[in-house]
DNA sequence: ACTGATCTTGGCACACTCTGCCAACCTATG
DNA sequence: CATAGGTTGGCAGAGTGTGCCAAGATCAGT
C-alpha cells in the first residue's frame, strides 16, 4: 500500500524548516520519554537538538506541543489517507486500513523514520502516563474537522448538511480517539480492528439499545 | 475526630475556598472577556480579585484553566442532574430537561447568582473568540469520563462491558458538546433542543446511512 | 562574482509564569 | 489561652515566551 508522502519541498527553506521541526520532535519526545513532561525544560530540548532556546520558541510553543505534534500528524495523514480510497468503502473499512498500514510506513526516507520512531515514542509516553491522555485531546478536535471533509464525502451530505456533518465527525473522531488510545493502554496492535468493529457496531445499533 | 463531619454540610474552610475561588473566577472572566485571553496577566486577576498572585496558584493553574472551570463545572452538574432522573428515562430526554432548566437555576444564592454569571460570560467568551473552544475540548474530555456512570446506568451495562460504556460516552459527549457549541456561536437557546434532537436522531440511525 | 531581496538564526533584554519556603494569621476545640 | 489544622502573602529563583537586532545562508538578476 503506497504510502503518502508529504509533497516534496520544492523550497530549500521549507525543506530545513521540517528538518530542524523533526529534530526537535526526535530529541523532544526522547526526552520526555525519559524523565516525563514535568521534568524536561526547554534548554534540555534545544540543547539536545542542537539550536538555541530561542529558535526552539520558533517552531513550538512548549515541550508540550511537542508531544501533541504526533496524533496531530497522524490525524492529518489518516485523513489525507481516507480521502485517497474509494468513495463507496465503508468509513469503517477505512479506518481498518489507516491502522493496518501503519506500522507499513515508507521506511526508505529519513522523514519516514523519524516520524514512525516518534509514534512509537509518543505511544510509549502515553502508555506510561495515561493521564496526558486528556492534554492531549486538543488532537481529537483537531481530528474532528479534518474528518468532516471525509465524512462528508462518504455520505454524500450536500451543502446545507454542515451540522450533520459535524456531528457525525465529531461523534467518529471521539470513538476512534477512544479505542485508539484504549488499546494503547491495555491492548496489543492486533487488538485495535476488534476493538473498532465492536465499538462501530455499538454505535450503528443505537436505536436497539437506547 | 475526622469522623463526625461527614455529614456536616460545609466546613468553614471548604466554604471560604468556595469563595475565594468564585471570587477569582468572577474577576477572572471578567477581564478576559474584556481583554481577551492574551492580555490577561495573572497579577492583574489577583488583584482584581482582592488576593496576592501566590494565592491564585493555589486555585488555579494559569488563567486558561479560569476559563475552563466554567464548562467542567457544568459537565458536572449536568451528570449529577441525569443521575437524579429516573433510569428509564431516555438520555435525550434526560440532556433535554438540563438544558431547559440551566436557566432556571437557583439565583436566590449568592454562589448561585455568579455560576450563573459565570455560564454567562463564558459563553460570551467563546462566541466572540470560537478558536477558544479547541483549547476548552478539556472539558469535553472529562464530560466523557462524567457520563460513563449515567450511560452505565440508563443502558444497564453490565461489570465487564467498561469498554461499550466509554465508547458511548465518548460518542456521547462529543455529540453533546459539538452541539452545544455550534449553538452557542449560531443559534438562540431554543435552537439547542432541535439541534439535540437532530444530532440523536442521526447518530440513532447510523446503521441505515453507511 | 556582485548586489539586493528574502529568510533563518542566536543572543540579549525584559516581562511574565510558577513553585518552594516560611513567618503571620484565622478558626475551632478543649 | 494554648494548641492544632488550615490559609495567606511575600520573597527568591528557575523557567517561559517574545520583541528586537545584527549576522549569516540562499538565490534570483545583473
Amino acid at each position: 500500500m503506497a504510502v503518502l508522502e508529504s509533497a516534496e519541498p520544492e523550497d530549500v527553506w521549507e525543506r530545513r524548516r521540517i528538518q530542524v521541526s523533526l529534530g526537535i520532535e526526535q530529541a523532544g519526545l526522547e526526552l520526555l520519554s525519559e524523565r516525563g513532561l514535568d521534568d524536561v525544560t526547554v534548554d534540555q530540548i534545544a540543547s539536545a537538538a542542537g539550536i538555541s532556546t530561542r529558535t526552539f520558541f520558533r517552531y513550538f510553543r512548549n515541550p508540550r506541543d511537542v508531544l501533541t505534534a504526533v496524533p496531530l500528524r497522524e490525524s492529518r495523514r489518516m485523513c489525507q489517507a481516507l480521502l485517497a480510497r474509494p468513495v463507496d468503502e465503508s468509513l469503517l473499512d477505512g479506518f481498518h486500513a489507516w491502522f493496518r498500514d501503519v506500522g507499513h510506513r515508507d521506511l526508505t526516507t529519513p522523514n519516514g523514520r523519524l516520524e514512525a520512531e516518534a509514534l512509537v515514542l509518543w505511544s510509549g509516553i502515553v502508555r506510561r502516563a495515561p493521564e496526558i491522555i486528556q492534554s492531549e485531546s486538543r488532537a481529537m478536535s483537531v481530528l474532528s474537522a479534518e474528518l468532516e471533509e471525509v465524512v462528508r464525502r462518504r455520505f454524500s451530505f450536500g451543502a446545507g448538511e454542515d451540522e450533520k456533518v459535524g456531528v457525525l465527525s465529531a461523534a467518529f473522531a471521539a470513538v476512534i480517539w477512544y479505542v485508539y488510545t484504549r488499546s494503547l493502554r491495555e491492548g496489543d496492535a492486533a487488538d485495535l480492528s476488534a476493538r473498532l468493529d465492536q465499538a462501530f457496531d455499538l454505535l450503528g445499533h443505537l436505536h436497539s439499545t437506547g
